[in-house]
DNA sequence: CTTTGCATTAACAAAATTGTTAAATAAAAT
DNA sequence: ATTTTATTTAACAATTTTGTTAATGCAAAG
């Protein structure tokens, strides 16, 4: 009868708490007991699944890692595509990788922002693979600037613009709440018109005109 | 001759240190004994001055608190120019300050986004005045609109898309150095080719077409 | 010059937080 | 059934961190 009903592990109860602590806190933030009292099992169990707050820590960011990158390669978009379609699919499949992780973007930039050196596996992984898309679609956006169909851009530079207004917003909520409480009440709603906003931002800059 | 000398009192020491630490680490990641060490004083002097750490925090917060505001303010532009101009202006000023004040962004909404009860008061100040400049900015807005200017734009939608542009990238920063080195190692040029593309992007957003 | 008040230090105390261990319990394997 | 292995608990230990205090030094005011 326990089959059923106990399909969560108490290991996997930690990590879960885990993660909501790290993402909401910190690193340094975090509270053994805090995590161990949300997952609903004494602190001693912490200890004996995953021995230090670091390893639990490290297991918290080698789970959400891949995400990161996944999402930057979401943001590329769809080579088959043309450049313009491209970078359209490119944003909004990026922003909403981001609705599905909204706290890994405040979390992930605060912890390297604090302590960049722990990072330096995960940041020269990712400038690898995102150096070769950047050469790639600078080409392409250099062929569709020939061909008269876009303004001239540096794709890098694009990048990071769809990437502020992408992420920005999740970063700035709490603080956004307070500010423009009737615009961003209904969160689901101002998410979409924010999309459909960053979207045209970027069509409007590489538009010929 | 220790007049001329000592002219930075070691109460004021203390307080820089501590903004350097608190800015970088957080409340949570600071440690008042690294503090006093950067002050090169013993921690008791830290604890003689500012009693506890909370309220050494709050003093440091109270000192940056209006720059905050001051910023908004700036983006908001002179009132007295066109439209254009004003937003032009407004997000170049409100470059400006960032760039004056690098590290005050993502220490806000850092602290912010882990702690809000404790800001409430911030940011409700900081949403009574910015809504007003809102209204009154929108209403001109409008008004360019009806005489053909500009497109028609809701101020707010596009006062977070600035701040999203001029702020992201010194938060992201640490990251973006090691993705994109050749990009950002020159932090200078990088910075100014970087307002130069969010005006771009915002006189694009309005521009009539 | 001496008294008063502020600044400074060193040593100590308290609390919070992380981490350990040995014993008890439950589950699984033989 | 019994042995073995994994899980769980409670109590404890170590460390880190914040905060206090009493004694000392020092400079200015009277």
């Amino acid at each position: 009868m326990t089959q059923e009903q106990e399909k969560v592990s108490k290991e996997q109860l930690i990590l879960e708490a885990a993660e909501y602590e790290f993402f909401t806190k910190g690193f340094a933030g975090a509270r053994t007991t805090t995590i161990a009292k949300r997952a609903g099992v004494t602190h001693a169990m912490l200890h004996y699944y995953y021995r230090t707050k670091e390893q639990l820590f490290e297991r918290v960011v080698e789970k959400n890692a891949a995400t990161i990158g996944q999402a930057m390669l979401a943001a590329m978009g769809n080579p088959a595509k043309p450049i313009i379609e491209r970078l359209r699919d490119g944003i909004s499949a990026h922003f909403d990788l981001i609705v599905a992780h909204p706290m890994l973007p405040r979390f992930f930039l605060n912890e390297i922002g604090a302590y960049p050196e722990r990072y330096n596996l995960l940041t020269d992984h990712l400038g690898a693979t995102a150096n070769k898309l950047f050469t790639e679609l600078q080409d392409e956006a250099d062929a569709a600037t020939e061909r008269g169909e876009i303004e001239q851009v540096d794709v890098r530079m694009l990048f990071i613009s769809m990437l502020s207004l992408n992420i920005f917003p999740f970063i700035v909520y709490p603080l956004g709440q307070n500010i423009m409480t009737d615009m961003m009440g209904d969160k689901e709603h101002f998410l979409e018109r924010r999309k459909a906003e960053n979207i045209e931002l970027i069509m409007r800059r590489i538009k010929k005109q």
